[in-house]
DNA sequence: CGGCATTATTGACGATTCGTCAATAGCCAT
DNA sequence: ATGGCTATTGACGAATCGTCAATAATGCCG
């Protein structure tokens, strides 16, 4: 349906080609949306190819899911000389633009567009987690309060939230929102600061 | 397995009850983690007569879901009577208190650890809508911008899985998280104005 | 070039689960 | 009591999941 011949690939070619598929049409159709036989159909391979590849249904999800929140972990990597409000707004410009660019799979993901249980979510947690630490350690902050990590945890389900629906309302002048999420940051910052001097 | 005989119950009683029993359910085991089977026989009642007033799996899923999230939006209402400053915060409250006592549901459901998709998403976001409409009609907003519309849906956001860490980590300290909570709408109130002016 | 070993790929199969529906059984009115 | 209404049941057909022995494409080596 979708590729020529049944091509012999060497393993790892063909790992990616289903990956990639798989943003596509996840993006698309959602989980269990389809049944196996479908979806190796419109991805031109039989059945089995997919259940050796990734073991059962859920793997390729996982699997592709995996895929995408790695991507974006390696994406917002703040730059290491600069200081903190610089490399700050660097990683939300480059959150918000990872967004932009692949709204269709990582807005339908965040938004819950996906099927999106316990393990997906620790996927998900993933990103969140690696992004309160990057700005913890930025800011020296060791050992953070509970309040600390419940705050920085908030604003960081806002930008993604924000984000979502940004793109769902058209995605148009990234600057004012980028604006937005600093200044947004800033009641978190207060709570860190106050939180630490005790 | 959990009722005693398979006693004849009005419509509505044994709706109540199963729905009642579906919070429980879904809360512990998430959704398709049983077979229609296993969950009727634990229900004490045959697959049959979940099928019979649900429709499907998905429907009792459905159906379980919406009773939660309805009455999120019945409890928040803020109070009509006072100004914005205090509504909002009894507001705040108001959704926190709730989130305490049903932690179990409610912040599986937020945090995805229950299956969420396209539908699910809709039914979480007339809880988002729904208290984005309340707080812009308090403050006189009628057509608000769309990055207004998009601040305070993060913001909302924020709230939720705020509270969804929070009864993670242990839930203690309500107040300095209140507190905390209107504190970060600061900056979704000065988008909220100068956009107004515009 | 040709035959062989390796392994990527297939499709039919058994097992499980979904959702249906005719049959059953409890409750109320007369 | 008894008869009608309807809440409730469980066996059935259809569909899907995941397995596995068979197949065929590729590269290697003589």
């Amino acid at each position: 349906m979708m590729d020529l011949g049944p091509r012999r690939m060497t393993t790892e070619a063909r790992r990616e080609q289903l990956l990639a598929f798989g943003r596509r049409h996840f993006a698309e159709h959602g989980y269990e949306a389809m049944s196996m036989d479908a979806i190796a159909d419109r991805a031109g391979v039989s059945k089995g190819l997919l259940y050796h590849y990734f073991g059962n249904q859920r793997g390729f999800y996982m699997e592709t899911v995996r895929s995408v929140t790695d991507e974006v972990i390696a994406i917002t990597e703040p730059p290491a000389e600069q200081p903190f409000d610089q490399a700050f707004r660097v990683m939300v410009t480059c959150f918000v633009g990872y967004v932009q660019e692949h709204s269709a799979i990582y807005a339908a993901l965040v938004r819950g567009g996906l099927g999106s249980d316990t393990e997906v979510n620790e996927l998900l947690d993933r990103v969140r987690t690696t992004t309160m630490s990057r700005i913890l350690e930025r800011l020296g902050i060791r050992r953070p309060s509970a309040l600390s990590q419940i705050a920085i945890y908030g604003w960081v389900s806002l930008i993604e939230n924000g984000c979502a629906e940004w793109t769902a309302a058209g995605g148009a002048s990234p600057s004012r929102l980028i604006d937005f999420f600093i200044s947004a940051f800033e009641p978190v910052l207060e709570v860190l600061q106050s939180e630490q001097r005790s």
